[in-house]
RNA sequence: GGGACCGUAGUUCAACCGGUUAGAGCACCGCCCUGUCACGGCGGAAGUUGCGGGUUCGAAUCCCGUCGGUCCCGCCA
């Protein structure tokens, strides 16, 4: 149908008879002369229309509307040396109609603009309910663009390093731990269940049993949690695993495999080796465990300074196991007034969101002077106050913020602060002009993370991961003591502070596998029912392996600049998990029920005063 | 499960502390225009202010409920 495709028309072409197809972007009519910009996925170039060149396209062209599908022939022609077009890249020259055919129209109201143009703020909500026509404008269909690029740069790296692509089952068990699953009724075993796999762990570390060595694939997983910008109910991920290799060896490829992506899709060479961080560091220093290193204000632990003083909020956090800690604001007296650092200010709530009772601050002013509340001054000595300034490394004009409370809180308070005045100070760019790719191995994860409410241990991570070796001792009857408080061979990948993937050896010991199922609360018979198919292939010559998986959405998010993974996803689900386009999830025949022996107990709240 | 914000013409927005016939840009329709490129000029049509209720002489505006969307907490090994 075409010859061309319309954005590569340059002067090369001029004089060429060429067939092009596409879009009406926009119709400029002088009355006299038409010009049309068609558009395709190569770009956008002029259509000049002469009544007196091509009378019958002219005709056509006097009634066409944007997002009308054109096929044109005609001729390249140089535009008159006084009309280029400079913005655009076939901008030397145009194409001189001399047949317009009309392949579709668009009835009615468009429910939104395509042409660039015309792409501004449209609500979310329209473009998910249309988003056949949302793909179609340049910045979701670059997108798409960008996405395929990055998988195809993975499977190139990939392929060549020896990996293969395995597909895994999508029907599959439910396991304990973890995600809430999407369950699927069987017809077949009446009263049974499959559920969608939350990532296609155990399966890879089968494939290791089974000699495949170098596994990866594009795997589609599913969790019914909650949304978020950055989390869909389904979702994929770059799912890798190998044997016969220690982490220093996973973590060189694996960064070989992202500068390759990065240098693929964006053009850069990644500084290597990329920084690391034990996870312990990452927790004292940043208050999460997955730090954004473009920007200073690094949390500063003054618990020791501040333990006996009489400021209680202080002292008390301290005498009750908790940590009193602080961020150095430089320049923060100038840029955040009391208002906004005090109840109801904005920086105020950031803490309070994540849990913090309150924000304390200290001014520190010019020789050293320091202005705050008069509870924090009364009861500051000059050696407690000269110690804080030294190890907060404070100047004049810095502003201390500090919280006090549980560990836990206090990190998660600061660290939530810390990242909202970054962006409130321009230590970040917006994420669209982002140029910083601040890589980080967050390393050395704790295996186990008590849980005081169920009154146990849940697995940071995940059950399968290999504790520390030395951590864990070769006493495999000591094992039930030592694996609580041992470090994993487990590592994330952060990016800017959010984390691009993560992973770790695996065990691949039967009696270790055992051990850390039941250090996690599940008995052995349970154990052996749910995963007994992964202790027998443990046992019948298991190769050492690991292995991780990054999150494609977000890593193609942050390559595209977005600040949701929506924006990466071609139909992706709403808050509510739901798809505006289709309507899913729908309802089902009852026959369709009866054949799965499955019955709903769904009220209709609206309905349910009537009974 | 909880907190916050949003919903006005096809679309993007406006309409102060409740007060004339709810406005504007773009899109759409008609007319004019032979070098524009986000063309320009003149004119026109276009609204159950998401939905339901309440307060009021009077509601886009205030209150309650509800539906939908977004951000966040919980949750997400």
């Amino acid at each position: 149908m075409r010859s061309n495709g319309c954005g590569d028309l340059r002067k090369e072409h001029i004089d060429n008879s060429v067939q092009l197809c596409g879009w009406v972007d926009r119709r400029r009519d002088h009355g006299g002369v038409i010009f049309i910009d068609l558009r395709d996925r190569t770009g956008t170039v002029q259509i000049t229309v002469d009544p007196d060149l091509g009378a019958e396209a002219f005709a056509v062209a006097e009634h066409l509307r944007s997002e009308t599908v054109l096929q044109i022939s005609g001729k390249v022609r140089a535009r008159p040396a006084e009309s280029l077009n400079e913005k655009l890249a076939t901008g030397a020259v145009e194409v001189l109609a001399s047949g317009i055919t009309v392949l579709n129209s668009v009835k009615g109201n468009l429910p939104f603009p395509v042409s660039v143009h015309d792409e501004e703020n449209t609500r979310e909500e329209l473009r998910l309910r249309h988003r056949y026509l949302d793909l179609r404008r340049k910045r979701m269909n670059d997108n798409l663009r960008l996405r395929a690029q990055t998988i195809q740069a993975a499977r190139r790296f990939l392929e060549d390093e020896g990996f293969i692509e395995v597909e895994t089952p999508v029907l599959t068990r439910s396991t304990p731990e973890g995600a809430r699953d999407y369950v699927l009724p069987s017809r077949v075993c009446g009263g049974e269940w499959f559920a969608l796999p939350q990532s296609p762990q155990l399966f890879k570390q089968l494939l290791m049993v089974g000699g495949i060595e170098r596994y990866y694939q594009v795997a589609r997983c599913f969790r019914d949690e909650d949304l978020r910008a950055d989390r869909q109910p389904e979702f994929t991920q770059l799912d890798i695993e190998m044997s016969f290799m220690d982490q220093e060896e996973i973590l060189q490829l694996n960064e070989s495999l992202i500068c390759s992506i990065w240098k693929a899709v964006k053009g850069i060479d990644l500084p290597r080796p990329f920084p690391r961080m034990t996870w312990h560091d990452a927790m004292e220093r940043y208050g999460t465990d997955r730090p954004d290193t473009r920007y200073g204000m690094e949390l500063t632990n003054v618990s020791d300074i501040v333990k006996d003083m009489g400021f209680k909020v202080f002292s008390g956090a301290v005498k009750n196991g908790g940590a009193v800690k602080c961020i150095a604001v430089p320049g923060g007296n100038e840029a955040l007034s009391n208002v906004r650092i005090k109840p109801g200010g904005d920086v105020f709530s950031e803490a309070q969101k994540a849990g913090a009772g309150g924000l304390a601050f200290i001014r520190v002013r010019d020789g050293g002077e320091i202005d705050t509340i008069g509870a924090i001054k009364d009861n500051l000595s000059d050696e407690q106050k000269q110690e804080l300034l030294s190890r907060t490394g404070a100047e004049p004009g810095t502003l201390l913020l500090f919280g006090a409370g549980d560990t836990a809180t206090v990190n998660k308070a600061l660290d939530r602060v810390r990242q909202y005045l970054a962006k409130e100070l321009g230590m970040v760019k917006a994420d669209r002009d982002n140029d910083q790719w601040n890589f980080l191995w967050v390393v050395d994860f704790p295996m186990f993370e008590f849980n005081s409410d169920e009154n146990r241990y849940e697995a940071l991570h995940h059950p399968f991961c290999a504790p520390n070796a030395e951590d864990l001792g070769s006493d495999a009857s000591q094992w039930a003591d030592t694996l609580p408080g041992a470090r994993a061979q487990a590592y994330d990948l952060v990016l800017n502070g959010l984390e691009l993937g993560g992973g770790s050896l695996r065990i691949h010991d039967s009696a270790l596998q055992r051990q850390v199922l039941q250090t996690v609360g599940l008995p052995l018979e349970e154990a052996q029912e749910q995963f007994g198919f992964l202790m027998d292939a443990l046992d019948v010559g298991a190769p050492p392996h690991g292995g991780l998986a990054f999150g494609v959405d977000r890593m193609v998010m942050l390559l595209a600049g977005e600040e949701s993974i929506r924006d990466t996803i071609a139909f992706p689900k709403t808050q509510q998990a739901r798809c505006l386009m289709t309507n899913a999830p729908g309802g089902v025949a009852d026959k369709q029920l009866e054949e799965l022996h499955v019955a709903s107990t769904w009220v209709d709240p609206t309905e349910e005063d009537s009974n």
